[in-house]
DNA sequence: GTTTATGCAAAGGCTTTGCATTTCA
DNA sequence: TGAAATGCAAAGCCTTTGCATAAAC
């Protein structure tokens, strides 16, 4: 199974990283990381944590913001910041390169790839001298739906 | 002067912007707009309301948020989030399209210019059926300078 | 046995809100 | 005059911090 392979992928990845850096392996690390891997699309801390309260597992907010700092340090997870100052997490291991149409009208958050993009990664490093680690390309406008919405009211 | 011909430009446009949308001509709006187009750069709200305080203008913070709104609005002004929670921002205006390079290291943000963006932008438009209003790109990494630093600490 | 991580609650920082006062139209 | 904007302070929201307790190593 797809799901299990990468869930196993990343537990490794995690755990070689926190040893690596001397940090502990602790059971709240690695349930973390789980459920992040457990879903798809954006979540928020709040949600996270409803959502593991509501299972086995609770941990507490503030071990939720460190662990976020760790997976997105080991490149586990990334952190956008769409509309508002509220952070929105997405896991980003495996996980097909891809930026953010953002929705003005329904806030709605797609995702497209442009293989442009990497190229100009690339023009970056070599023109400016600039070692990239990640990038973020937000797209901000009306979507199809919200377009079709607004014609016939 | 360049500058002053900018400055009554961008008057004009917020005036014309405030009139169709029924708001009201008020001193503080301009003032503020003038301020921000004053400078160059990023600045946080309170930088520029401790600008103004030092000079003629003292407005309330609470104003200086509403009015990024409306200028958001009307494109004259830029909101990013770098780092952190707290909005930076820019003027907007006959400013030359650019992006930013965010240094993990020191901080800084460099600006940075991409043809390509604009034809991923249009690409969005087309396959996407998504109505652009603006796009938002950091990469973030290591500038030229830290690195060099990092070679002979 | 140390040292680090967790959990809780309190503090913090940026932003928004409510309301009395002022000002534009 | 009437509706909207301002200013101030308080409230809100998300995030970080401090400290006692628990748990890795």
């Amino acid at each position: 199974m797809v799901v299990a392979e990468q869930q196993a992928n990343v537990q490794r990845i995690f755990s070689e990283y926190l040893e690596r850096h001397g940090h502990r392996k602790t059971p709240e690390r690695f349930a973390i990381l789980s459920e992040v891997y457990a879903h798809d699309g954006h979540f928020d801390i709040e949600r996270l944590y409803g959502r593991m309260k509501t299972k086995k597992y609770r941990v507490s907010r503030a071990t939720l913001y460190n662990t976020m700092d760790l997976l997105i340090d080991c490149e586990l997870v990334r952190r956008h910041r769409f509309i508002g100052t509220q952070a929105q997490f997405e896991k980003a291991h495996s996980y097909r390169q891809h930026d953010h149409l953002v929705c003005a009208q329904c806030g709605e958050v797609q995702e497209f790839c442009d293989p442009r993009i990497q190229q100009i990664r690339n023009t970056v490093t070599e023109v400016m001298g600039f070692t990239v680690r990640y990038h973020a390309l937000q797209i901000h406008g009306v979507c199809r739906n919200c377009q079709a919405k607004r014609q016939t009211p």
